[in-house]
RNA sequence: GGCGGCAUAGCCAAGUGGUAAGGCGACGGUCUGCAAAACCGUUACUCACCGGUUCGAAUCCGGUUGCCGCCUCCA
């Protein structure tokens, strides 16, 4: 089954067909560094992670390029309530950011463009349009010239002439029509200032993005994402900045996530409303946020929900513990003697193929990871049944086991589930814990449960859980 | 007011024409010294409501109600 994209221009999905064939460019909004990530920005930022490794599992050569927005006005009045640079606002959020991407297993973009280190590409652009008729400098401002732009609207579907009772003018713009919106800000006294054409001042917000994402991955960029909350006026505005500039399409494909809300509001920087990250992780495994957030469509919208995140707990505890017990079946030398063609091996072997084609037809279907992880609880399941019935002659073989830890490496490749890679048996326990364990199982064949459970105490209070089975306890770190 | 979207079990959630995935929870059972983990069974004769199209609709069309987002900074 081909690759279906849902494309926010269109309204609809389409097969995917980048401008090369074999690659994908992507840009994905990242944030205008005016404070720490909340778990909004997370949902958005794992979304487009778990869309670039799908397209790297596809074999797409693909190149991500996710930008800060460095300089604003927030941001330079956070700097001066704290009396300090805006760059230490800026640094101190990305940092922020790259801390908690790490936990939440966010790979590494292949490129990280800031505003501020690309003024001259953002001046050169807005000089472009200028020319075209497409820009006018009024004092140190320019601002551009909107109705000039006959696909305006498309995006978010607005008509522009609707769009003009929303729209002001603010105190001090000069502009020719309330619509219009600004490319280049004149500086004020003591604020951050770059040198231009039109005298010292700042980018404005949307033309950063026009000018970064065709620098590093061309006129025509095969997908751009962001929250559904960027569509107007940001993305709308990028739309018309670029294709203005190169008279070509700007994105192929245009994908919007949806907002995670709070209480039923949507959670936003401004209003303070909202959980940091920083926060939950304290809570919750990284991991388990990450699969949380996975665990729904990523272009619907949601609830945030300390319950849900619970759930997701306990699901991903489920995926990590049958992940061990097949890996504890490949390193036993037990395992390895079944025969390769009992009936419950080929079974396996069936279920197992079917699972894996069902999770990446779910994948191929607009990057449908909720459906996804519904067929990997299916093989967890039958996973575990195996475990529960299975013993003597029927159980599976070396290869049905290999095989479904392969399809585990599959999930675990495209969603990103575990950071180290797939769970393994505990072969890693501390010497004093082993210690432990030996001397519980020595009281426990002397029927001293007393004795047992005081022992098991003690490992918990060492981090560590017993399991007590049929051939023998399995230790493993708490969770 | 304009534009867009959504309404599926106790909760979350997938499902765009063929007769309701999956998770969490709950209840009953199995295993177990206890626990943990796990398995089996039960938990939506039905997809907000009303019409229509169709052999057939949760899925398409029209209407009604409710909720949400955007229209201002926002992932």
């Amino acid at each position: 089954m081909a690759l279906k994209v849902y494309d926010t221009l269109r309204g609809r999905k389409e097969e995917f067909a980048p401008v090369t064939s074999g690659t994908a460019g992507i840009y994905f909004c990242g944030m205008t560094v005016q404070d720490k990530p909340h778990i909004g920005h997370m949902l958005a930022f794992v979304a487009g992670d778990m869309i670039r490794r799908y397209l790297l599992f596809k074999g797409f050569k693909v190149t991500y390029v996710q930008n800060f927005t460095d300089i604003d006005d927030k941001i330079i009045a956070k700097a001066n309530e704290e009396g300090v640079d805006y760059r230490t606002i800026a640094e101190r959020n990305m940092k922020e950011y790259f801390t908690y991407a790490e936990e939440l297993n966010i790979m590494r973009a292949d490129v990280y463009p800031l505003a501020t280190e690309h003024i001259g590409d953002i001046v050169a652009l807005i000089r472009t349009l200028e020319e075209k008729g497409f820009a006018y400098a009024v004092g140190g401002d320019v601002y551009y010239r909107v109705r000039n732009f006959s696909r305006y609207g498309r995006l978010s579907k607005r008509n522009v002439d609707e769009l003009v009772s929303g729209a002001r003018i603010d105190v001090g713009e000069a502009k020719e029509d309330p619509l219009d919106f600004t490319l280049w800000k004149a500086a004020k006294e003591g604020e951050p200032a770059w040198e231009s054409p039109w005298g010292m001042g700042r980018p404005g917000w949307h033309i950063e993005c026009s000018a970064m994402s065709m620098k590093y991955l061309g006129t025509t960029i095969d997908m751009h994402g962001g929250g559904q909350d960027l569509v107007f006026p940001h993305h709308e505005n990028e739309i018309a900045q670029s294709e203005a500039a190169t008279g070509k399409q700007f994105i192929r494909y245009w994908m919007h996530n949806g907002l995670l809300n709070l209480r039923g509001e949507k959670m936003s920087k401004s209003t303070g409303h909202f959980f940091a990250i920083e926060d939950i992780v304290k809570e919750f495994s990284g991991e388990v946020v990450r699969f949380y957030l996975l665990s729904t469509h990523f272009r619907s919208s949601t609830e945030f929900s300390r319950e849900r995140l619970r759930e997701a707990e306990a699901g991903l505890e489920r995926i990590r513990n049958v992940c061990v017990w097949i890996d504890e079946r490949l390193e036993s030398p037990r395992g390895a003697q079944n025969a390769a063609v009992s009936p419950e091996s080929s079974r396996l072997i069936a279920f197992t193929d079917e699972a894996v084609a069902a999770f990446l037809d779910a994948m191929d279907d607009d990057f449908n990871s909720g459906e996804a992880v519904g067929h990997v609880f299916r093989l967890v399941r039958e996973l575990n049944r195996i475990r529960a019935e299975g013993n003597g002659a029927e159980v599976p073989s070396f290869e049905a086991f290999e095989k479904a830890r392969g399809a585990f490496e599959t999930f675990d490749r495209i969603l990103g589930l575990f950071k180290g890679g797939l769970p393994k048996a505990g072969r890693e326990i501390p010497p004093e814990v082993s210690a432990l364990v030996a001397e519980r199982e020595a009281a426990r064949k002397a029927k001293d449960w007393k004795r047992a459970d005081e022992l098991r105490g003690r490992v918990a209070a060492l981090g560590f859980v017993i399991e007590d089975r049929p051939a023998g306890p399995l230790v493993k770190p708490a969770r």
